[in-house]
DNA sequence: TCCTTACAACACCTTTTGGTGTCATAATAT
DNA sequence: ATATTATGACACCAAAAGGTGTTGTAAGGA
């Protein structure tokens, strides 16, 4: 059931799912809800969830002749977790710019002497 | 020189591309130090480098005949931000989980009195 | 000087992706 | 009972993605 994180990238890296993430972030919606706030057709948007469930990014659960989905955001945390490694490297390279600061403004004084 | 989440969660949806982001977070490398690490051809590995380029993910210095490729880890603060919006989702459906558990726990209670 | 290395720039190919349209079917509303 | 709605299941298509090989060229090493 734990996707890896290649799936949840795959389902991310397009901007219509990454919208119909948001708007079911919102609320839970039917298939069609979801077709009508795009200018693409319905087939195409079945698509793309199918790609989000690959990703396990949403649950489908029916209901009558309804489709009802929603977020799994705990899937997410697989991207986030991936990405959280590089967090430690934004502190690293702040400091080094930091470092290299210090260093041209020493220059300066040095070469203003 | 920003670049939108697109950009970066396109060029992070592919598993070559992310592994090289971590080679480059142990240390700066030449494309062919880069090539030499995957079984496709340096050709091959320069178009997912310039990809990763396009998102802001690596920066490229000349160095000779060489370009040398770094992390530019900053960049992967738009994806990163991008999915922690989510962050606050995954606390309420832990939330909820918790909400059915006692409510299961309740009913249950009820009907065995 | 000559050979090798590191790369850019193409042309080319196959598979995947993101989209379309059509048809069938089961649930719901009239 | 019938019409409408929500969806699944195809077949199909153009463009993008991910790969190959070839050729040219500039920088470094022998």
């Amino acid at each position: 059931m734990n996707t890896g994180p290649q799936e949840v990238f795959r389902a991310l890296s397009d901007p219509t799912r990454r919208q119909i993430l948001l708007f079911l972030a919102q609320e839970d919606l039917a298939i069609s809800d979801i077709a009508e706030r795009f200018d693409i057709t319905r087939t195409a948007i079945n698509k793309h969830l199918a790609i989000l469930e690959e990703g396990g990014l949403i649950n489908s659960e029916v209901s009558g002749r309804e489709r009802r989905k929603s977020l799994a955001p705990k899937s997410l945390k697989s991207a986030f977790e991936w990405l959280g490694y590089f967090e430690q490297f934004w502190d690293i390279k702040l400091a080094d710019l930091q470092r290299e600061i210090s260093r041209d403004m020493k220059e300066k004084k040095e070469s203003g002497k």
